[in-house]
DNA sequence: CTTGACCTTCCAGTTGCTGGAAGCACTAGG
DNA sequence: CCTAGTGCTTCCAGCAACTGGAAGGTCAAG
């Protein structure tokens, strides 16, 4: 198979699987004419990138996974492992967005968003007590 | 004052003041000696960018809210927009979370996390048919 | 006069791709 | 046999929003 071929089964661009190649993550071979040529193994490995991707692993995690995926001797608790992690960085970022979300709510509804200048939004950003003490990162 | 004052009162980092600079936030002055000279308007300017930032604003959008901040004939209109349609992005990634949370939550909780190599999160994980039609962007 | 804290610039790296240019490879049609 | 069109190759650049570090200038204290 071509690389179009793996990218339309697998639904991984094309230039992602390159990308992947590059960082080690598939090996396709090559054909003579200096194509890569994927077998089996390698669309199931793309697909499995895929899906943990939208489930939005980390690379790292993924390489860990595939890894894990590939090793008919492993245990899964290390599988569950890297997934509880991950579940828990889904949840701080949940919880950080669900914050942003409520303050920013009350400033919008406070705002009249009509021609004149004064606004409650800008004035809280304005403030310089509001921010400088705390420091996270949002991400 | 000097960048590290205005880091400390301001708690945006100096190196981000700097790269603050470098992409036209803010326009400190310089002293004789080669240092940035940062006025009262300065300070206040990177608290407000330090605050939107923590609200998740891009810097696009700080870009235009500081515009509307400095000008004194803004409608809060034009604030209000922005505000509201970062909002909405906030509440289309946490749904997106929120999915992804659900899906990996039951993942985790379908596989028993002990020695055996046998895992429903990679089965999952391994499915051809799981992703390979739809296509997101997490971020 | 030296130490240390501060400041400067510039360059590289982060994450995970994505776009584009330049240039082969292959297939179908005339 | 030539050509057009598609698909493949590599490499380089860039996105967001910083962050780290090197190499060096400046300033106040002891």
């Amino acid at each position: 198979m071509n690389i179009g071929d793996v990218a339309r089964l697998s639904g991984v661009p094309a230039k992602t699987i390159r990308y992947y190649e590059e960082i080690g993550l598939v090996k396709p071979q090559r054909s003579e004419n200096g194509y890569r040529a994927f077998r089996e193994n390698d669309l199931h490995k793309l697909a499995f990138l895929g899906r943990a991707r939208m489930l939005g692993f980390s690379i790292e995690d993924c390489r860990n996974l595939l890894a894990l995926y590939e090793d008919d001797t492993r245990e899964s608790a290390n599988v569950k492992q890297i997934a509880e992690g991950h579940l828990k960085r889904i949840d701080e970022k949940i919880e950080q967005l669900q914050s942003m979300r409520s303050t920013l709510a009350g400033l919008v509804e406070s705002c009249a968003g009509d021609h004149r200048p004064d606004c409650p939004i800008l004035e809280d950003l304005g403030s310089l007590e509001a921010g400088a003490s705390c420091h996270e990162n949002v991400d």
